[in-house]
RNA sequence: GGGCGCUUAGCUCAGUUGGUUAGAGCGUCUGGUUUACACCCAGAAGGUCGCAGGUUCGACUCCUGCAGCGCCCACCA
């Protein structure tokens, strides 16, 4: 009642009431002093009610079946009908039926031919028909009402009750079914919108939205179109004046209105919003007029590659642009062939994405007041800090409970990668940026360290990884992807690196083309997500020339890249080891309370494999771990506290004496987790079903798995024995 | 009533066809004026993957049941 509208079923929100059911009872008219107990929570339309119902089937009622019964006010003698909507177990199992006032008892009335009274006015006030009830609100004609019964004697109990009430969406009041004439669609093209998922032809995106949308589908009803408001589009229903406006002879429908206007009226009812909004596939392309569609490219542009949008417009919007489409792109037809209905969908892809919650995991809205002020926001983490922030925290389809903290670290990352370009910077030697091809020219692949190797490696397969999830629309792990190659490969290693390389001549212009290159394309890669800062940056690292910009450009392809360089392919695993290598001795070194004291002298066990590996690392491997000696030793030294890695074994020559408890119980605990792995390593290996039935590729892991535990435990046992 | 999702480290969450020692950020603890960055660096601690079964050589991952939380659909008045 409170916009005075009729509305669609998809407008309805249930929302559970706490309120009273009464039982009353209603008096048989063949056998006074009988009565039949009824509950109902709406006493407020027994006015209306022409009926009472009861199961067919229910043996407590069935010789009442086509008797009278007394509807006490205004006091009437109304039939007692059958009717299989009726519940059994529910209250006393008898329904009052006000079929003008109630869906269920509007159908129960087609059904078994009872009449509808219609008790209220527009405005939910009872009208005439109500009796000495007319005027009042329907609410306090409930509770009118309901005095009036227990005047009579007829109210058995009042007894608190929750149920659930359709309440409109927009105007968040109780819906008060009511009897109107209104203009409703007969959906076209189900059958096609159903095969247009079920076939592929339109792909959803979680996978599990389908089944959603083709229950809604498969249960669809007529559409009510019409709108009792003054705002929409007029719909295009004309009446003959004067005439018989229920006689389908009388209508005109046509959206240029018929030929001779001065005969006709236009009907006052406007459209549901969606009834506009489900031709925007067609209508932005300049639908229905050729030459407009010509000029929009609605050839190039229909169908659209993806639509993204929240499952709450789902059937609103989604479903119906894809009906829509299906009877309108194209001429009008009956049913279409798969091959029409591939033609016709106005999207390939549909993305749902997640919904985007307050802490509290409550749906963020302007009552609640929930939301984070934008503004404030964009000044805190940067415009591209919340954009890349949020895109990094939404995971496909998964709604997110949002806490402004979470952006915290995408501002960090844009504030890492603006200082690691000053860095670059700082280095000056600036030289020519401006294209990739430029760019490539400028590296010397005959000068490659095992770094760059491994970096160049790692772009590649960061290249690769993010392709892969942007065409899946896993658009957060694409980010996590960039993310731990920029942060932790590319500044934490390759940069730290660098920094030694970059005192030798020979290497320092090769060091600084391949940075330059990983980040231009790492630019590239994090324009969408970071468009303001990636283009600045573009701009002052010299990658665009004059009125050129990022967005102009493509990442380079991964294999291209590797071919390009003959990248070597054992690169990241090596350096993976050196990694692991340098964290250890960098444990050891905290261990002991020499962190900061960048002047150990270390000495090392290693076989002549990776012997070489140390040799040619030598001097960033003693920046990195801050040393200044690196000896190799042939045996261990004894009671010397050890680094053991899958590389080597480190010691550090202490001036100091070292805990012999301390460090026995940290090799301790290295020795359990050994010889847990160590276990686990035999027993799976000595399976023959293992052996059997997995892949060689995870044999083979395994068994390199077990020896490097093997040599560690070995070391760690000999350590242990030494202290 | 039907359907869907979630339950993994103190917190917020990843974990892609079952496979090597389950990850990240934040938080915590220890240390830090090294050629950019303290919105930083180095190191550490922290998990019976909700519970109970089952399938399998192997389960966070698959199946069944249960529990808790959330959502969607549905004509119990």
């Amino acid at each position: 009642p409170a916009s005075r509208t009729a509305l669609s079923d998809e407008e309805v929100t249930m929302k559970p009431q706490s309120g009273v059911i009464y039982h009353m009872r209603y008096e048989l008219v063949d056998a006074p002093g009988t009565f039949l107990e009824i509950a109902t929570t709406r006493p407020e339309t027994i006015m209306g009610d022409t009926g009472v119902a009861v199961h067919p089937e229910d043996e407590r009622y069935q010789h009442l079946i086509g008797k009278k019964i007394w509807r006490p006010f205004p006091r009437e003698a109304i039939p007692i009908v059958a009717d299989t909507a009726v519940d059994r177990e529910f209250g006393t199992g008898v329904l009052k039926v006000t079929p003008a006032h109630d869906v269920t008892d509007w159908e129960i009335g087609e059904r078994t031919g009872l009449p509808a009274i219609d008790v209220m006015n527009p405005d939910g006030t009872i009208n005439e028909k109500g009796g000495e009830f007319a005027g009042m609100d329907r609410f306090e004609a409930r509770k009118a009402a309901a005095k009036k019964l227990e005047e009579l004697g007829l109210l058995v109990e009042r007894k608190p009750y929750e149920n659930n009430v359709g309440f409109s969406e927009r105007a968040n009041v109780p819906i008060e079914p009511r009897l109107s004439e209104q203009w409703f669609l007969k959906y076209p093209k189900i059958d096609e919108a159903i095969r247009a998922v079920e076939n592929g032809h339109i792909k959803i995106y979680p996978e599990r939205w389908t089944k959603t949308y083709l229950h809604w589908l498969k249960n669809i009803k007529d559409w009510c179109l019409s709108r009792q408001l003054w705002w929409g589009h007029r719909i295009p229903v004309w009446y003959r004046k004067g005439a018989d406006r229920a006689n389908p002879e009388n209508y005109h429908v046509s959206v240029a209105g018929p030929s001779d206007p001065e005969n006709w009226e236009q009907e006052e009812d406007v459209l549901d919003t969606w009834a506009s909004s489900w031709l925007w596939p067609l209508a932005t392309l300049g639908w229905p007029d050729a030459s407009a569609m010509k000029a929009r490219g609605f050839e190039s542009f229909f169908p659209s590659s993806v639509l993204v949008t929240g499952f709450d417009i789902l059937f609103f919007w989604v479903a119906r642009m894809i009906i829509s489409s299906l009877e309108f792109a194209g001429p009008e037809k009956e049913t279409l062939s798969e091959e029409e209905i591939a033609q016709r969908v106005p999207f390939r892809d549909v993305y749902i994405t997640g919904l985007i919650r307050d802490i509290k995991g409550r749906k963020m809205s302007k009552s609640l007041g929930n939301f984070p002020d934008a503004l404030e926001l964009l000044d805190k983490y940067g415009a591209d800090g919340v954009r890349f922030g949020l895109v990094s925290i939404a995971p496909q389809g998964q709604d997110i409970r949002f806490d402004e903290e979470r952006l915290e670290p995408a501002r960090n990352f844009c504030n890492k990668l603006w200082n690691v370009a000053r860095f670059r910077q700082m280095q000056g030697d600036t030289q020519d940026n401006s294209s990739r091809g430029i760019l490539l020219e400028r590296i010397d692949s005959a000068r490659f360290d095992l770094d760059d190797h491994a970096i160049l490696g790692s772009l590649a397969s960061t290249l690769e990884a993010y392709e892969k999830d942007m065409v899946r629309y896993e658009v957060s792990s694409a980010t996590s992807h960039i993310y731990s190659f920029f942060w932790s490969d590319f500044c934490d290693w390759y940069i730290e690196v660098s920094k030694t390389k970059l005192k030798d001549e020979s290497l320092r212009a090769n060091c600084l083309a391949i940075q330059d290159f990983i980040l231009r394309e790492l630019l590239l890669l994090l324009h969408p997500f970071m468009p303001f800062i990636t283009e600045e940056l573009f701009s002052l690292m010299g990658y665009a020339t004059e009125g050129d910009f990022a967005q102009n450009h493509a990442t380079m392809n991964p294999n291209g890249l590797r071919e390009r360089f003959s990248l070597d392919g054992q690169a990241v695993s090596q350096v993976a080891l050196i990694r692991e290598f340098v964290t250890k001795v960098r444990a050891l070194k905290a261990e002991y309370k020499l962190a900061a004291k960048r002047d150990v002298s270390l000495s090392f066990t290693a076989d002549s494999e990776h012997l070489g590996l140390i040799e040619s690392n030598r001097d960033k491997l003693l920046s990195l771990v801050g040393a200044v000696e690196l000896v190799h030793i042939d045996s261990a030294p004894d009671g010397m506290p050890g680094a053991i890695s899958a590389l080597a074994t480190a010691f550090i020559d202490l001036s100091q004496s070292i805990d012999v408890e301390a460090e026995r119980a940290r090799l301790s605990k290295e020795e359990a987790k050994l010889q847990k792995a160590v276990k686990a390593g035999r027993s799976k290996l000595s399976n023959e079903k293992f052996l059997n039935s997995a892949p060689p590729k995870i044999v083979e892991g395994a068994r390199a798995q077990l020896a490097e535990s093997e040599a560690k435990l070995d070391e760690v046992l000999r350590l242990l024995k030494s202290l």
